[in-house]
DNA sequence: ATAATATATGAACATATATTCATATAATCA
DNA sequence: TGATTATATGAATATATGTTCATATATTAT
């Protein structure tokens, strides 16, 4: 039961083998919206350019502005430029403004606590 | 003090200015090591494709092989095992066959916790 | 005002990447 | 054994993306 393979409709109308349409189903009821679902993989893409990561780590660890940042990664104050305006598309970092320097900090504690978690992962 | 420009040398061999060069400094001395800057920021990568990771989120609900993450995703199930593959690549997923049969399912439960800790991020 | 400094941004290019298609492997069934 | 089913994989193509370069904006100093 449930191992063999049935023909059924998806939502777009199209026939499609499955083997556990009740996985499937289940798993229907069950995912995250949409939305949620693109907001979450643009935030883990967002922190999944190894450039963009060391900025969010460096951020970790001190606030920081442009240059700082240049000098810490080797990058170009451009490049970093742009990589922050991505980090702060999605809300993960904040900044403000002291004069001409405008310093960059991550934007709370479930930021912190993201890459917390993903570095537990990595060590295992 | 610390807030004005100075020249320095950094590991290049190449002049960069820097504002506080105190930040970078200590950004430089505790910021985890490259390898694992690596794998972490490969790790987002991986979660970062809507589809990969609709297909890691259907496996936090069930245990599921190739074809019904095609009928779950609306993915051919030759795109489906691309992305497994990337998804094991990491051991973020792990596989048993049974019959002709492969079942796949989140590694362990701390990418359960990473998903988790990047739905709160996302909710807020 | 003018110059200098810090950061931001648009366009372009070079690279990376996801899917498709054709084909290969692996297991089961007749 | 031969046929069928489930999955994997290499090549190709179309799209996405990161950096550079030139330029724009904003703040401070002279």
């Amino acid at each position: 039961m449930g191992t063999a393979r049935a023909k059924f409709l998806d939502e777009d109308g199209c026939r499609v083998r499955v083997v556990h349409l009740d996985r499937v189903e289940k798993a229907r009821r069950e995912i995250i919206s949409e939305r949620e679902l693109a907001r979450l993989s643009l935030t883990f893409k967002v922190l999944g350019d190894p450039n963009r990561l060391t900025i969010a780590m460096a951020l970790r660890i001190s606030e920081m502005c442009v240059c700082d940042l240049a000098a810490f990664t080797g990058l170009s104050e451009s490049a970093v430029s742009h990589q922050l305006r991505r980090l702060k598309d999605l809300a993960l970092i904040k900044n403000r403004r002291d004069g001409q320097v405008i310093y960059y900090a991550l934007d709370d504690e479930h930021v912190a606590g993201l890459l917390e978690v993903g570095l537990e992962q990595v060590r295992e």
